[in-house]
DNA sequence: TACGCGTGTCGAACCGGTTCGATAAGCGGC
DNA sequence: GCCGCTTATCGAACCGGTTCGACACGCGTA
């Protein structure tokens, strides 16, 4: 590879005249100018990016913090930043939490002391977890998905409180009275969003909302499954589930199935979040999903604005929530 | 943050010194060592990842390559990477090609800039495809999944061939003998020696692999679903369906379900690579898996031993093959 | 003619480490 | 007492850029 100094040999001018020609040509006079572009075309130069990093104390590379990448759901986000980023000549380092605070804490330094120029982080824990490690970081960040007190940041979501009272509604309106809620884990921000918009469409239709019926299934398919299996074989079954998750959905169905419980002519089954091949699975399941590639193209536009920004600009923080959008399957019906 | 100058100031030592005690502290007296360590301790000292990799002239980052993160297939494998990565203190940069072969370009050129220790790379483009990028790379590199011509590397992959083989055996043993092949985009490495298992094995047989119905589903859901519409409606139709890959499979059980030809009784159907969701596609369908955490393993490892190796080392080649599990569904019976 | 100013270029310091060759101290052998 | 060897430490060069302050030059003005 060729260095700095080579292009400056062969242009015939200092190092500095090479640097300032490349950062700032509007510096530099215009016969200069074409005899370092020429220079530096002929040995095919182009600036080392760590030497950069070092002496800018930042680098072209963009941390993005998952709970879990298997996810579909993270997967096409993550498609999207990267085809983002590449655009904005940025490479995206990605790593996963595993839900636990301590490798975020880890990941986090790591992605510090690499002098990431912005973070896309998705919070784990809940809401009013340990923050100080985000509030500390010294690059611009901008959390999705989740939202965390105490952090004062751009945050981009889904309206999560909408996508179920879309759901609840779309339910109550076929006819359904008794209808079940597989809530996500308690404590975090969406599950709580998710079933707030269930109890407040619930109460405003006047359906009363049976909490012997409203679980928690920790967005997690086994216990999507098992709850959904105790719900109906229990007594005064419900005719309706909505599940807080794809996942949940999923386990749900499953549930159904074994049971012999047919769906939608027994049950009716709604869920939040896309389900991935959701044109194989029958019942196609209705469901309210996440504009993920508008939730992504927002995210790296409000990180992007922050790291583009000359330093000392201050910017106002932004909250952009997203409204999800329903989709009409088989698998709801009016009750029997 | 601190620099070594701070630590060597506090512990009356050279910045070498604190260079040596760090990187070779068995070349430092065991006094100095002390003083040292409790200088960094003291100003809560680690070495910038920066500053090493512009005087080491490597990072302690790895780049992983693939055509489509969105694939669960990949999702799991970049987890594990992750994983692996995480416990060696590297930090993963995933990059996503879009089957192009001037993304790959593109991508490995940043992360050769970037002075990646090491890539894992899944190529695009066919066997026979352009591959001086990936031969000139001067950073340890192994290639998974897809195999290159003319590319000297270390190789993970499933057995593809098995895979179909397994399959293809499993149906015949059930007494079909008109079975169809809905292969992968052809040129592939992974489409051509699934499709080589499949002919191989009919040929073993004795069973004739009627040409008609040993077609191209691109490795596309639409297209799966597509061909099996034709090969379903067509004269003198298959009893018995392979599909090269799980989308592949999900696109004809999507086909089937649609023409009403009952599965399994009137049609069986088998695929290669777990179908997500697989417990509540009904009916389930019966898949040759690959094992991805052996893969992803596999592959660390070998990547690691090279990047860890003391330069100018020689490390044979290594390729490894590992054989995919057969998982037997509900979606493969007797023919009628 | 002297002065001040704007423009274009340059040398040198710096970012934060690693590493090589030099040097000094300690020690045993003759 | 001196030589030579080992061991511990250090100074300085270097990795490849960016940027600040200095400086030379040409020009218009007083």
């Amino acid at each position: 590879m060729s260095t700095i100094r080579d292009v400056a040999r062969l242009a015939g001018v200092s190092i500095s005249t090479v640097s300032l020609t490349l950062n700032t040509p509007e510096r530099v006079a215009t016969e200069t100018r074409r005899k370092v572009a020429e220079a530096a075309e002929a040995v095919g130069y182009s600036a080392d990016p760590i030497a950069q990093s070092l002496k800018r104390g930042r680098s072209r590379l963009i941390g993005m913090v998952v709970s879990d990448i298997t996810n579909p759901f993270f997967g096409r986000f993550l498609q999207e930043i990267e085809r983002h980023a590449m655009a904005a000549d940025h490479l995206v380092i990605v790593s996963d939490t595993s839900s636990q605070i301590r490798n975020e804490i880890a990941i986090l330094r790591h992605l510090a002391a690499q002098r990431v120029s912005g973070i896309l982080l998705q919070p784990t824990g809940p809401m009013t977890g340990p923050s100080d490690h985000i509030r500390q970081l010294s690059m611009p960040f901008v959390l999705f998905d989740h939202r965390l007190d105490g952090v004062e940041s751009d945050f981009v979501g889904a309206d999560n409180a909408l996508a179920s009272s879309m759901l609840t509604e779309h339910l109550i309106r076929l006819g359904h009275r008794r209808i079940a809620f597989l809530g996500g884990t308690s404590g975090l921000y969406t599950a709580e969003e998710r079933k707030r918009g269930f109890l407040a469409t619930m109460a405003a239709s006047g359906v009363p909302a049976d909490p012997a019926i409203v679980v928690d299934a920790r967005y997690d398919g086994r216990h999507g499954y098992e709850q959904t299996m105790r719900l109906m074989t229990g007594p005064d079954r419900p005719t309706a589930l909505i599940a807080a998750s794809n996942v949940i959905a999923l386990g749900a169905l499953q549930a159904c199935n074994e049971l012999g419980i047919a769906c939608p002519a027994e049950v009716s089954l709604a869920g939040i979040d896309d389900v991935p091949w959701a044109a194989v699975v029958q019942p196609r399941i209705t469901t309210a999903v996440q504009p993920i590639e508008d939730l992504a193209r927002t995210a790296s536009e409000l990180l992007m604005r922050r790291i583009t920004a000359p330093p000392g600009t201050v910017i106002d923080r932004s909250e952009i929530i997203l409204a999800p959008e329903i989709r009409l399957g088989g698998s709801t019906a009016r009750p029997a």
